[in-house]
DNA sequence: CTTTACAATTGATATTCGTCAATTCCAATT
DNA sequence: AATTGGAATTGACGAATATCAATTGTAAAG
């Protein structure tokens, strides 16, 4: 592994607090790997064999059940994936597949588990990050269920030009496709979405999105700090 | 406190592992209340004060948005609740209700946080807990994003049928109004559900549902282990 | 420059679901 | 037995969303 992943790895909040030496043991039986764009990386049902964090590139989260299938959320570098699963040695109950080429560090599963039985700080950090996962999809069921589709899109484009430091405009980060799938809906009603959102003042042309008129917008919107804030 | 409740909370899978004088010290710090039917014990928003058990009666989580009302989950006793918000000292994400008189006991946040600092036994359990109820949410929202309220119904149908003991016939354990809103539909929908179900041989009678015909019913439903299996 | 593959859009239609209104059912009283 | 309040059902309708099909746009490869 070079180093630089292994720093990435260390940065991130859930390993930054643990003791060296247990960085080191999981670390040290970890590897990295080079995985092309559109590869299923984790399959639902699967038992977990290793803690996965996302180093370079970008994983797409997704389920399917009989015909359907439905994407649950997208992760973006650095970031650690299918810890709840590793925790509890229970079955995956999403996929994972990536969307671009990808770096991943793989730690083996039993060691993480071994770790964080010894390690206060780690263990610490394992529950912080899953009490922000779960209020992550606590705020998702939410969004599901008490908005439509068009709503779902308004709220997303207002959080995303926060997210991107409120410029009033910007390129979508992903397909359009993919961005259907991440508000709950079909390619084409997230495009007819679009075109209802154009009397609400939001332009757009191909991947840039404009909003001509931000208060007509949120009017509309209405965004509840309880679903659409990232860090409530 | 009565010592039966004291008890009830001992047991319980977070509580039962960690050192008998922490459990005295947030034990002691924390008292038992009586609440009638109907009361509003959580509001979405509000700062955690405390780590609430239900030692008896029913609690309805559910959260509110511009008109619309949407059931979560139900927590049957034991349990406690209200976890991630209380480890992460972040706002109510949701709303809780009693669905009857109830008794709950409150725990105060800082000494469950100070505990959690110093208890391995405790860290791990709250670890468990916070990744099982991921789990159960992932579920949930697979469950409304890839089924049909009608299939929703169904496999609800299977599972507690399942969870009593699988009997083929057993009672609501909940008005059919909190049914559906467990299952994201009106109770309007839920009533023309029940009525479509008849032709795959399930027989309502008030709260009494039969199921008669257990293979056509699971033909039709397929459960699938990862969305309907309570401990997957 | 043209071809090609696929994303995106648009239109037509079907299904699912919510809303409103009118009953019916049921259980707890009086 | 009659009254009453709320749960539950049923019907009619409209809104939201999915599906299928056709077309347009676009960027990479020849």
């Amino acid at each position: 592994m070079r180093n630089a992943d292994a720093e990435i790895v260390r940065a991130l909040p859930l390993f930054r607090g643990m003791q060296q030496a247990h960085f080191q043991t999981l670390i040290g039986a970890g590897y990295l790997q080079r995985i092309p764009h559109r590869v299923v990386l984790i399959h639902e049902g699967q038992r977990p064999d290793f803690l996965h964090v996302l180093v370079e590139g970008a994983v797409e989260f997704f389920s399917a059940s009989r015909g359907r299938e439905t994407t649950l959320s997208f992760l973006m570098p650095p970031g650690a994936f299918i810890l709840a699963a590793v925790v509890l040695d229970q079955l995956y109950l999403k996929s994972a597949r990536t969307m671009e080429g990808s770096m991943v560090v793989l730690i083996p599963a039993e060691g993480v588990r071994d770790v964080f039985n010894k390690d206060p700080a780690f263990a610490r950090a394992v529950v912080a990050e899953l009490a922000l996962r779960y209020r992550s999809l606590v705020k998702d069921l939410k969004n599901q269920r008490l908005r439509s589709g068009l709503e779902r899109l308004a709220n997303w484009i207002l959080a995303h030009n926060e997210k991107v430091g409120r410029p009033g405009s910007f390129r979508l980060p992903i397909e359009k496709k993919a961005l259907a799938n991440l508000l709950g809906m079909r390619p084409e009603n997230l495009s007819r979405s679009f075109a209802e959102l154009a009397d609400l003042g939001v332009r757009v042309d191909g991947a840039k999105v404009t909003i001509v008129d931000s208060e007509a917008l949120t009017e509309f919107a209405r965004p509840d700090p309880l679903i659409d804030a990232p860090n409530t």
